[in-house]
DNA sequence: GCAAGGTC
């Protein structure tokens, strides 16, 4: 008897159903020879402090630094404080019984770092000795299992990944653990002030931002605008240049030949340029550009969103929800003609899914190179039935983006048109020639050009048009606006850098903050510690946040740049580097982190009576 | 009472 044991139970079920392996039991699947198990993510944490002696929080234990690392069965939190979880007890338990029973183990976890981690955890855990093989497939559909399975790889072969699996564990307790409760015993241990590589620089972001924003100072400029006439249709402009005070827009305003003042056909047309542009459709979704639309456009939470979509993964509406890849293999894109079709009666939707069945489809969105553990989110084509309002917002936003991936680009003509009248005036236009991909929501771009006509009329150069009125704009500058659940995602997808170009976003994720899979709960741990709160769709630092982030601001700790850091000696690790030097490194780290804290965080004492 | 990571 072999045993297969895959990350999780959907995974498990697919692998046993290619197999033919139909006899359900508690916790496994049986036949052909093998029987099919599963996790339910990370069964098995490092154990808190208290399993290596050190009881209460107290500055003596600090820094901790276990000489050899335990694991504890996951937790949960009821009434009578943390227990173990039963559930992940009783799978555990089954596993158990299987490994003891069976002369191979074939590893079916994610094809990556942590899926690596959560088996090996199990297996150390239980003190296993048996053989094990490793399955590394990175889509699920028949033949590639199919194909993963005749390929399977020597268990040995992931022992480095495994390694670097563990430094980034190990690493996060020991300075989210001890940073934590320095922090917290110097400012009077009233509270708990958590810290950790993930949440401390996502805190500073939000911190410096809003603190960016508050001291701003705006600066009040003016802009000429005229409206001019081009046989009975109107359309404006704007000065080329801005003005620091009213007195020079006035006397501008002045010189503008308008039909007020008895000038007519006062617009001189100095140039008009004209250019086609081509607006790709945009990529698939991953989690977090699905999170992102859903804050956008319904308000939700990254929390609610990731909550909806496990459901609605659950009742097999939906592909994986906890994806970073915004991409599908050639395999699945040969699935997705049959998926479209599903979708022709749809009330929304239905004329564009039925267009597209007779389109050849756009396959920006098709890249197996970029497919990572798993491909972007889809609709499954299972049929929907009724769905509550939130999940059908969703399964929508799933959907309709489908249906926008793959199809036509967006034709546009935006013109530019400059008018002379005493000064240089400027109109731009856009014009949507065919709608392509932006014909499924029928929505343009949301917030841009508030300044831009829809259309222009014809116009040719050194035309002369009637200008029909004219006016000073009083503008002012505005600071970055706050950070909102959407921005505040996209944001860590690339450490705060501001970077629009979608593909150049896409080779950072690597160097990312946090994980599509936890980014909510980042979030959400913010919240609970009373650092932000939620203002309409901004989040905002409260006085404690901002208290927490004046003391550690400047500290390697707050800098997002430290999971760089960290990410290329763990990438290092996997390619076979020594695990002592990082290891010592982070031990010395901690020293000095803890050190600072422990006397830094005394300037919190009094703040934090305050609060 | 703590991290970050996975998932029901």
């Amino acid at each position: 008897m072999k045993i297969v044991i895959a990350e999780k139970p959907s995974v498990a079920r697919e692998l046993a159903k290619v197999f033919g392996a139909n006899q359900k039991k508690a916790g496994y699947i049986e036949g052909k020879g093998y029987s099919f198990t599963w996790a339910f993510g990370h069964l098995l944490q490092l154990a808190p402090p208290q399993d290596y002696g050190f009881y209460g929080w107290k500055q003596q234990n600090l820094p901790m630094l276990p000489q050899k690392f335990k694991l504890a069965i996951r937790k949960i939190k009821t009434k009578d404080g943390m227990v173990e979880d039963p559930a992940v007890r009783k799978q555990l338990d089954v596993i158990k019984m299987l490994f003891d029973e069976c002369t191979e183990i074939i590893v079916a976890t994610d094809a990556g770092r942590e899926g690596e981690l959560i088996f090996r955890y199990i297996y150390y855990y239980l003190k296993c000795k048996k053989p094990f093989k490793r399955l590394w497939i990175s889509s699920q559909t028949d033949e590639a299992i199919k194909g993963g399975f005749r390929n399977l790889k020597p268990g040995t072969d992931y022992d480095t990944l495994f390694n670097s699996a563990h430094c980034r564990s190990e690493s996060d307790w020991l300075v989210g653990m001890n940073a934590t409760q320095a922090l917290s015993i110097s400012a009077g241990n009233k509270s708990v002030l958590s810290l950790g590589r993930v949440q401390t620089p996502t805190l500073a972001m939000i911190c410096s931002r809003y603190l960016e924003s508050k001291n701003f100072v705006p600066e009040i400029y003016f802009q000429v605008a005229i409206q001019l006439s081009k046989e009975g249709q109107l359309f404006r402009a704007i000065s080329t240049v801005n003005f620091k005070s009213k007195e020079a827009a006035q006397a501008i305003l002045d010189q503008v030949l308008d039909l007020a003042n008895g000038h007519s056909l006062g617009g001189h047309i100095k140039s008009v340029e004209a250019k086609a542009k081509k607006e790709p459709p945009p990529l698939l979704h991953d989690l977090s550009s699905l999170q992102q639309e859903a804050n956008r456009k319904k308000g939700y939470t990254a929390d609610q969103t990731l909550g909806i979509l496990q459901n609605l993964y659950e009742s097999k509406l939906v592909s994986y929800p906890r994806t970073g890849s915004r991409f599908i293999g050639d395999d699945v894109f040969a699935t997705v003609p049959d998926l479209i079709a599903k979708f022709t009666n749809h009330p929304q939707f239905g004329k564009q899914a039925t267009f597209l069945t007779t389109q050849k489809l756009n396959k920006r969105s098709v890249n197996a190179k970029k497919v990572t553990d798993h491909h972007a989110v889809l609709p499954t084509g299972e049929n929907a039935g009724y769905l509550s309002e939130d999940k059908q917002a969703v399964y929508d936003m799933v959907v309709g983006r489908m249906l926008e991936a793959f199809h036509k680009e967006c034709l546009k003509e935006t013109t530019k048109i400059i008018i002379t009248s005493g000064t240089d005036f400027v109109a731009n236009g856009t014009v949507i020639q065919s709608a392509g991909w932006r014909s499924v929501f029928n929505d343009d771009d949301d917030e841009k050009k508030d300044e831009d006509n829809a259309t222009l009329p014809k116009v040719i150069k050194d035309e002369n048009l009637d200008i029909t009125n004219k006016a000073i704009l009083e503008k002012q500058t505005k600071p970055k606006p706050l950070y909102t659940e959407a921005t505040l995602l996209k944001a860590l997808e690339t450490c705060g850098k501001d970077i629009e170009d979608e593909e150049l976003r896409y080779a950072m994720k690597e160097s990312g903050l946090g994980t599509p899979a936890t980014r909510a709960s980042i979030i959400e741990t913010l919240i609970k510690r009373e650092y932000i709160g939620r203002e309409k769709k901004n989040l905002v630092p409260s006085k404690k946040g901002l208290a927490v982030y004046d003391v550690v601001k400047d500290k390697k700790i707050a800098q997002a740049e430290l999971t760089g850091q960290w990410e290329k000696r763990l990438e290092e690790i996997r390619s076979g580097a020594s695990v002592k030097d990082f290891k010592a490194e982070i031990a010395d780290y901690t020293k000095t982190i803890t050190q600072e804290l422990l006397a830094a965080g005394t300037s919190l004492y009094n703040v934090l009576k305050e609060v």
